[in-house]
DNA sequence: CCTCAATGTGGAACCGGTTACACATATAAA
DNA sequence: TTTATATGTGTAACCGGTTCCACATTGAGG
């Protein structure tokens, strides 16, 4: 690998022009551009973003702290993050924290290590020191923290949304699965649903599901429907429990929707492709990545930035899980 | 962010024992070391990994190249590269290629600039310069290229096990999917699909497909029983398209798998979750990864290592989009 | 013709680590 | 007692960039 002085040397001039060709700053002669210039490319020189790096204190890295890429709700938010990344010439560390706070520490600190100039974090627990010290900006992605940069959507919202729509198609023993204890917004949503269904005074069951696993979503499944088989309407806490539940009502010969209506959360690619197909409270997954890729840039970049909570809406995306109603008026 | 002079400093010794101390090399006295040791943590030291890198021409980062985490084969492959990596205190700069070269090339360099120390990459061209020339070692995933290392499953004996399956099963009438003509192992499942079909003498239909999109896999889905109505049998490209079918086949209210059968390729985490659930080709996705992450950390270690390509099975997964065959013998 | 600002360039310090080397001391072997 | 070896520590160069500052040159304005 080529490094400055071998540019400098070769095209006869010193190393502080080379930097001034490559970052266009100060003055330089045209003819000096150019000789410079010619060495670069003759040479094949690439900056050394780690020198860079360490003079500067500040790299053009980021780090995204997700909890889990194998929920394919979080894929997406990856993948918005990315593009817009890339697309400002930021790359990306990443890590899983799997919701562990030893996890997170971790990674935090290696991103800090590695002089990442931002960090995007899917996080329980912002208000935690790892976050609150931090000198470098954080978005939330995901996740809410009051007043602190954050993109998320409004789950509690997506709970009553979910409920309403599963009463207003006649559904009146509902079974609410609660996810994970530790997850915020699998607890919003859990509110938003049961805000519901208490003011209009229906009753309803719970299951509680302790992670959103693919594996064990099945078994949520089964328990739902051995313990509360008279359950006429789901409301599930992602899209994958949905799935397993529609899974398993078909399984059990119900008609869906007719004996059982399920609602999902998230609107993963795959809710499209089952059959019945999935209704279910969407998330804008991929925007919200890039939007928070977005606002972590005007962080990073110093400006003034109006709005550092952004709420993406929750919308209720019809499909074939639930029974159509009839319009009117 | 305090550094090693600080440390030396706080514990009055010399920047080379604190870095002795860090590192555990060369020799220092116990009571000096419990000195920096103590020093390191009043100062809540860690240390610079640019600073580091710089030095060593070394970093503790991989990167990791992969097509499109949003396909949910690739999660499940990063989940184990990720998992393993951390085991081994190593961290991960991402990236989704799109199968595309100049996105490709350009990740490539900017892992090169920061200094990372190898590369795990999901390529349809290993043999290009930009791989070919790099000093740091590579591993291809999910990809081969002759006797370079590699971990990837045997797609042609793929394609072969879910024609023979099929055939053993009872479809005459099979419509293969050839997945995307750039992508290597798609091609590879489709040729041994074939082959077998061409050898038993077999007629059977491609639908020819440009992407792993979930959006156009419906598409093409559409398109297959339009052409092929008739179709008894369809070997997918993949889960999604699979999945695709399968949804598009109930839609017309062909019964599944008794007036065709399908089989996918991959298992991505939610065939199980289908109805009925999805026959396909399993590919250990997150082995994968794990065994390129090992490899990769053998590489880089500079440890002999003996296998250098390493092929993981395919494994038939009977589930439901296929009839039971009766057992005998 | 003189002055001053704009233009152009290079030397060297600096970022925060690692390590080669020099030097000192303690210990064991001869 | 001498010598070789193991142990312990510090100084300074180095990694490959960036940038401060000093210095030179040019051209415009007075």
């Amino acid at each position: 690998m080529a490094t400055i002085r071998d540019v400098a040397k070769h095209a006869g001039v010193s190393v502080a022009t080379v930097s001034r060709v490559i970052n266009e700053t100060g003055y330089v002669h045209e003819d000096t551009r150019r000789k410079v210039e010619t060495a670069i490319r003759e040479l094949h020189y690439t900056p050394n973003e780690v020198a860079r790096s360490l003079y500067k204190r500040k790299s053009r890295l980021i780090g995204l702290l997700l909890p889990d890429i194998t929920n394919p709700f979080f894929p997406e938010l990856a993948r918005g993050v990315e593009d817009e990344m890339q697309a400002n010439d930021f790359r990306i560390i990443f890590g899983n924290s799997d919701e562990n706070r030893k996890k997170e520490k971790d990674y935090i600190q290696t991103f800090v290590q590695n002089n990442v100039v931002g960090v995007i974090a899917s996080t329980n627990h912002p208000d935690n020191d790892t976050y609150r010290k931090l000198d470098i900006p954080v978005v939330f992605l995901d996740r809410t923290a009051d007043n602190r940069p954050s993109v998320y959507s409004d789950g509690r919202e997506g709970g009553r949304i979910a409920a309403q729509e599963m009463l207003s198609r006649g559904s009146r023993k509902i079974t609410v699965i609660k996810g994970p204890k530790h997850i915020r917004p699998a607890q919003d949503r859990y509110q938003g649903a049961i805000d519901v269904l208490s003011n209009e005074g229906i009753a309803f069951n719970v299951i509680q599901t302790s992670s959103y696993s693919f594996t064990e979503a099945g078994t949520w499944a089964k328990e739902l429907f051995e313990k509360h088989p008279d359950t006429d309407g789901v409301i599930a806490s992602n899209d994958i429990v949905a799935t397993a539940v529609l899974h398993e009502a078909l399984r059990l010969g119900k008609k869906v929707p007719d004996d059982v209506q399920i609602i999902g959360f998230d609107d993963i690619p795959l809710s499209t492709l089952l059959t019945p197909s999935l209704t279910t409270i969407r998330q804008p997954a991929y925007d919200m990545g890039r939007a928070a890729a977005s606002l972590l840039i005007q962080l990073i970049e110093n400006e003034n930035v109006d709005n550092k909570t952004i709420q993406m809406p929750v919308t209720f995306t019809e499909r074939d899980t639930t029974r159509k109603v009839e319009q009117h008026g």
